[in-house]
DNA sequence: AGCACGCCGACT
DNA sequence: GTCGGCGTGCTC
């Protein structure tokens, strides 16, 4: 008997199955889906592995290496995950492994532990043949019945795994190495810790360990995170202190039945919302795999029709996936499954503990949860029977995932529901531009709710024009209008929201007459100003030009703007001392916890005005905000990104969305520069099927999606040159390779060019921009391009990557 | 990524 | 004449 396995640890490189022989006494425990470890390399070093597949060959012929034990009684991954792990191997660029570890629980990895003991064989306690760390390890050693671990060694005589004493020990076999695994455990404490991804500061290699797990694994326990890295909870506290992690105390994590009890469910459907999941239901019940886009106005209560919708499935006896985006996974949208699906509903996000995350998921594979619901990573949840996946605010970003393996939950979605002959149902109120227009050319079906849900209207939204609105006492960033606004709201008792826009770190340049920006020539994508070398740079080919002060449409003079984000805070604080305002953000509010305190006492009246970025924009539900005030609307439409315009759209209509839910009429403020500026209009009119129109033909004479894919590949690395020069040889390589072998597919390659945020935690990162058409051959070209560069000795220090339509072009 | 094989310099 | 430097290539 024969079985391929994935391996964990290749790179990408030499990753493929690799096959093996399996002994006689373990064929009946080597299973698709179950781990194994397995010699592997000239050193024979001990590496777990999944079964793939198997097969009764004899092996004769081939000289193959046996799997040395079993790691699983049962199968963690049924056929259809052991289907999909070549499938993301092919298109996420990732190892097979990547794929088997983003689809199985974080605590119930095992860890490959090095143990150190004596050779039973050894006699000669010689002290003089020893140097002074040697014999330490002897008379250790000695003392352990049971040997040491690597990591106990190091804690207990300071002695590193890789020192020359130990190896030699080693070596001359007076010390045995032998590898085993061990299974993380899963107990939790009530202290949590949580990476901060961008820090950047110097880290000891231990604190290094810890702190890649951790952003790894997002949120743990600090005991488990200790236990899980083998570092003390010293060092975790110290990584605390260096800023690069945030210990926080949390109430556990209750499963949402105990706050059943204020949740509301949504009661009778509407004529038009009972329509619309009649004839999802009949799609759902056809046989063919579908998928189906739900487009809903704010407000107009599209959960009430897909927890129908998923009600129906259920009685049929097929089992759900529900995806939400990281914003909107709180514990109010959990307590609405809850409160209507009970038990049977598993929870899959970032808060769990390793040891719930992993209670979760065998509740799923077992069958006893029927209904998952979380994040990205959900779309793996090993639901049984699956029969519908619905994927809320499809569009938003957090479904590509950015680090490895780079997928979009969308895909998998897909694949899945092909797969299962099952349901997609994708819901937004401002669907992606990619989505619609699949529903416009009849490949997704189409659903609309145009109505808002009871009497709520719609908003009134205006636009104010701040180059010639007066502002508020001398306060840049507060129009007069805003300011009234806000004021008579909090006398008539009603709360506001105010959005304030992060991304200050874009400057982009406009003209003060014409309001034209600077654009690029090529891309039609608005430039960065880079005050480095003073030029006006394009993030996607790599076009750049000194910066100019004359108009190039009107001759007028260009000013430079985006920034300032914190003095515009500032500002709202001046500008209303008497007011109650509650600040939200990623970074006042570190974890779920601290955020749903903070919501709930806004819903309470607690404050008069919520300000915050894009958190404050989606999801939330607040019956007495009757305003909503975008500070400046500038920053996120002229964002060096082909998706700007929908950003915009989207997170304008979102956020007045948020208005006039309740009783009351909402109104909205969008202060902004470029008051022409088409995209804004539509927002402001709510016009989601012009904003599209308007898009589209962007779209398609850009060559930017639908109608091209974009692969990036990304170069990291500690010398700017190297990184550069590698980035520059890669893209030849790419040319070359594209006109001598595959003449036939259609590619245009953008020139490799600095990342916008070029140098992050010290590294150095350029990039690859290309629009190409998606196929096999397409993908075996890059993946066989990525083996060639990873092998060219130049470019050791570099790490390439590809990235299948990245979010952003960072 | 490891690890061995292999082919050149400075040591007993 | 041997120990050991790290360049090159393979991993079932």
């Amino acid at each position: 008997m024969l079985a391929q396995l994935a391996l964990e640890n290749t790179t990408y490189r030499f990753d493929k199955p690799f096959t093996y022989s399996v002994p006689q006494a373990l064929e009946t425990a080597v299973r698709p889906g179950v781990r194994v470890t397995v010699p592997f390399g000239a050193g024979n070093r001990t590496r777990v592995a999944m079964v793939l597949s198997t097969s009764y060959e004899s092996g004769a012929g081939q000289k193959l290496k046996a799997i040395a034990s079993v790691l699983d009684k049962e199968p963690l991954l049924d056929d259809e995950m052991l289907a999909l792990i070549p499938w993301m191997k092919s298109r996420c660029f990732c190892t097979l492994y990547d794929a088997v570890k983003v689809m199985i629980p974080a605590g119930i990895g095992y860890k490959l532990v090095n143990r150190y003991r004596m050779n039973a064989a050894f006699k000669n306690y010689d002290r003089e043949a020893f140097t002074d760390t040697a014999w330490q390890i002897i008379v250790a050693l000695t003392a352990a019945k049971n040997g040491l671990t690597g990591a106990e060694l190091t804690e207990r005589l300071g002695i590193e795994e890789k020192s020359s004493d130990l190896l030699s020990l080693l070596e001359n076999g007076t010390v045995i190495r032998e590898n085993a695994a061990s299974r993380n455990a899963a107990d939790a404490t009530t202290r949590m810790v949580c990476a901060v991804p961008d820090f950047s500061g110097k880290l000891t290699p231990k604190q290094q360990s810890a702190f890649d797990t951790l952003c790894a694994i997002g949120t743990v326990t600090v005991r488990e995170l200790s236990y899980y890295t083998g570092v003390s909870v010293g060092i975790i506290r110290t990584l605390a202190d260096k800023g690069a992690a945030e210990i926080f105390e949390v109430e556990r994590f209750r499963r949402p039945k105990q706050e059943m009890a204020d949740i509301r469910l949504p009661q009778t459907l509407s004529a038009e919302q009972m329509n619309v999941a009649k004839d999802i239901l009949r799609e759902c019940d056809a046989a063919e795999p579908m998928v189906g886009l739900l487009y809903g106005v704010t407000g107009s209560g599209k959960t009430a029709v897909f927890l129908h919708v998923i009600r129906h499935v259920l009685t049929v006896g097929k089992g759900v996936i529900v995806t939400v985006p990281e914003i909107s996974l709180t514990p109010q949208t959990l307590a609405v499954f809850t409160a209507a699906f009970g038990d049977t509903v598993a929870v899959f996000h970032s808060g769990l503990s390793v040891g719930e995350r992993m209670d979760e998921w065998k509740r799923v594979r077992t069958g006893r949860a029927k209904i998952v619901v979380g994040t990205r990573s959900a779309v793996f949840a090993p639901v049984q029977n699956l029969g519908l996946i619905v994927m809320d605010e499809e569009q938003e970003s957090t479904y590509k995932s950015e680090s490895t393996p780079r997928y979009h939950a969308r895909d998998i979605a897909k694949f899945r529901v092909n797969y299962n002959r099952a349901y997609c149902l994708l819901c937004s109120a401002t669907p992606s531009v990619e989505s619609y227009y699949m529903a416009q050319s009849g490949k997704y079906r189409y659903h609309a709710l145009h109505h808002r849900y009871g009497d709520a209207v719609v908003p009134t939204v205006q636009l104010v024009d701040m180059n010639n609105e007066d502002l508020y006492r001398g306060k840049p960033m507060i129009s007069m209008a805003l300011a009234r606004a806000v004021s008579e709201n909090i006398r008539a008792g009603r709360q506001s929201i105010l959005l304030l826009n992060r991304r200050g770190y874009h400057t982009y340049a406009v003209c003060k007459d014409c309001k034209t920006v600077a654009a690029c020539p090529n891309c039609s994508i608005s430039m960065t100003y880079h005050a480095a070398n003073n030029r006006l740079m394009c993030h996607y080919c790599g076009h750049s030009e000194p910066a100019y002060v004359r108009c190039k449409a009107c001759g007028g003079e260009l000013t430079f703007s985006g920034g300032g984000t914190q003095k515009a805070e500032d500002q709202l604080r001046e500008a209303f001392p008497e007011a109650r305002i509650l600040r939200v953000d990623t970074d006042t509010t570190a974890n779920k916890y601290a955020l749903e305190k903070k919501l709930n006492a806004f819903a309470n009246g607690e404050y008069d005005i919520m300000i915050g970025t894009q958190m404050v924009a989606k999801g939330l539900d607040f019956e007495n905000v009757t305003l909503v005030g975008v500070l400046s609307a500038d920053q996120s439409l002229y964002s060096d990104d082909y998706r700007s315009n929908e950003r915009t759209f989207d997170l304008l209509t979102q956020v007045v969305g948020r208005a006039g839910r309740g009783r009351y009429r909402g109104m909205a403020l969008i202060q902004t520069h470029v008051p022409e500026n088409p995209y804004l209009h539509l927002a402001a009119a709510q016009d989601y099927e012009s904003f599209f129109e308007t898009e589209i033909r962007f779209r398609r004479a850009m060559l930017y999606p639908p109608f091209a894919d974009l692969l990036q590949i990304g170069f990291v690395g500690e010398k700017e040159d190297t990184v550069r020069a590698a980035a520059e040889h890669f893209s030849a390589l790419l040319a070359e390779t594209f006109r001598r072998d595959y003449p036939n597919l259609p590619l245009r390659l953008l020139r490799a060019s600095a990342a916008s945020v070029s140098r992050m935690g010290g590294k150095y990162r350029y990039k690859i921009i290309m629009k190409y058409k998606n196929s096999k051959a397409f993908r075996d070209a890059i993946a066989s391009l990525l083996g060639v560069f990873s092998s060219d000795k130049r470019f050791l220090s570099v790490t390439a990557y590809a990235d299948p339509n990245p979010d952003a072009i960072l």
